[in-house]
DNA sequence: AACGAGAATGAAAATTAGTCGCATCAATAT
DNA sequence: ATATTGATGCGACTAATTTTCATTCTCGTT
């Protein structure tokens, strides 16, 4: 029973350790959210898997480089993470209640390009995250 | 010869300390980069000037939330800063050598208006930074 | 021009998020 | 089954930034 997630960790070129399988499990398991390190290692710990935060931190890095998740910056001081979806999307994330939002916008995607065409780069990557005040804070209002 | 930056301080708000005009009168003379708390630090000591790490730290945050300057986090670790501009404009960086260049793209922001609109989404605020390997360094290989 | 209240600064300690070194342990290839 | 190699746990450590608190300024008022 945890077979699909020992194939998808050796898919990627990693071992299949326990910490890896837990997290991996948790991150299935609340696909759609994005969690940091510490939401992480407190769900896992909140469900009677005692793995070290250390570990999280190193197996979350890891996961990305194999490219299992996404790394996401919506604060100065904290990091979060997603599995990683097979649609891009960028995100909106609610100033009051920090529900995150995704998006899709292919045109959006396309001038970014053009953009970056135009001075001559090549894109490697991109952060496009619009902080908003969702409608359900506007209607408590 | 700081009475200019001493009236934009009062302007802002602010009191004309001399901590404030020093870091004012760098960010002044060096407009158009963008420079962490570090290196304002570093540069007004080579300047000769000795005003306290953690002061650079409040007098820039103050400075934001003036609205006199903008905070930008390019990677993970350290925020940058930056002369409001007049004209709003995001920020292309190379991942090789670390050059920030500005663009405008009234297209992408128009989109991005949208997008928030279609989900019923006010902005507040955004980030948009491309991640690129620039001309030079592509020529550079 | 001196005064005083309240704000700003410096110095050092605290905080926060994340990383590292190292001894031990476990997953896989043989 | 076992050796090899990589992974984990633990605690110490780092880097960036913030806070605390005693001291020092700034600026409106005398």
């Amino acid at each position: 029973m945890m077979q699909y997630e020992t194939d998808e960790l050796k898919k990627a070129g990693l071992k299949a350790t326990l910490p890896r399988i837990h997290v991996l499990q948790l991150l299935l398991a609340n696909e759609g959210e994005h969690m940091s390190a510490e939401v992480v290692y407190r769900k896992l710990h909140e469900s009677g898997v005692d793995v070290n935060l250390a570990t999280i931190y190193r197996v979350l890095t890891q996961f990305q480089e194999a490219g299992l998740v996404e790394r996401h910056q919506f604060d100065a001081t904290t990091s979060v993470f997603e599995l990683k979806p097979d649609d891009h999307h960028d995100h909106m994330v609610c100033v009051q209640c920090h529900q995150v939002i995704e998006y899709v916008s292919p045109e959006i995607e396309a001038l970014q390009e053009k953009v970056a065409k135009d001075h001559g780069c090549d894109i490697v990557d991109h952060t496009h995250v619009i902080y908003v005040t969702c409608s359900d804070c506007t209607a408590k209002k």
